[in-house]
DNA sequence: ATATCATGCTACAATATTTGTAGCGAAGTG
DNA sequence: CACTTCGCTACAAATATTGTAGCATGATAT
């Protein structure tokens, strides 16, 4: 486990230049991050039950994507459970519309095949 | 290499539902295709000047990712090389906020750490 | 024609990440 | 005091990614 958070500001897999943009890509391409946001949108969760959520997700590796949510403001902690924090709620709705995309793409992949 | 391509409508890391949105975040959650895709913005590449834009990737990965991409129709091969298709451009403009939102968040990061 | 070079890509071993299985200690409940 | 639930960790097995080579093809130069 020699993954580091990736902080903006410093180097990060895909870039030296420590541009925030690349530090956030860094951080949505790690398995789980994205679908450890879209299924905290839907409210609070604890641990265990986020774990149902996600399906398929290791408690090793919830754990250590929750830390790297968490150091980088994204979710935070409260009574409730896991949550997203006001910036993780901000990043959900910028992402959000892909939901509707997606279902688009999916209907014009099955055309395609035909 | 056994993972498999997030084809919509059938189960994905994160779902058994086959629920586009799922295959969407299996796909881009893979290391480095959201790096791809948001290095394809900047206009067409051919694979080794591509691999370059990416800094760090490898061949070996990056011919994996093109595959997927292509097979899933965001990227396509002309003879300047390889380019979003149009879904992936407009897959590209949802995302792309981030750039400016990712900014914010550096800053409000750094305040944090006062 | 032949040498040279760039291109897209692949093989394969080394390394890093993710999962799966098991279980611990703390806190709540009967 | 059992008994359960909770957040979390250890650690080995399975999988994904990188790094180092290098091949086959097509263009360009000699």
């Amino acid at each position: 486990m020699t993954m580091t958070i990736p902080m903006p500001g410093s180097q990060v897999r895909g870039s030296k230049t420590g541009k925030p943009i690349m530090a956030l890509l860094d951080l949505l391409s790690r398995t789980w991050a994205l679908g450890i946001i879209w299924n905290l949108h839907s409210g609070p969760a604890k641990f265990r039950q986020l774990q149902q959520r996600c399906e398929k997700i290791s408690s090793t590796l919830l754990n250590t994507r929750l830390k790297e949510l968490k150091t980088l403001e994204l979710i935070e902690i409260k009574k409730t459970g896991y949550q997203l924090s006001y910036q993780g709620i901000e990043l959900f709705e910028i992402i959000y519309p892909l939901e509707y995309w997606s279902s688009q793409w999916a209907q014009a992949l099955k055309e395609e095949s035909k």
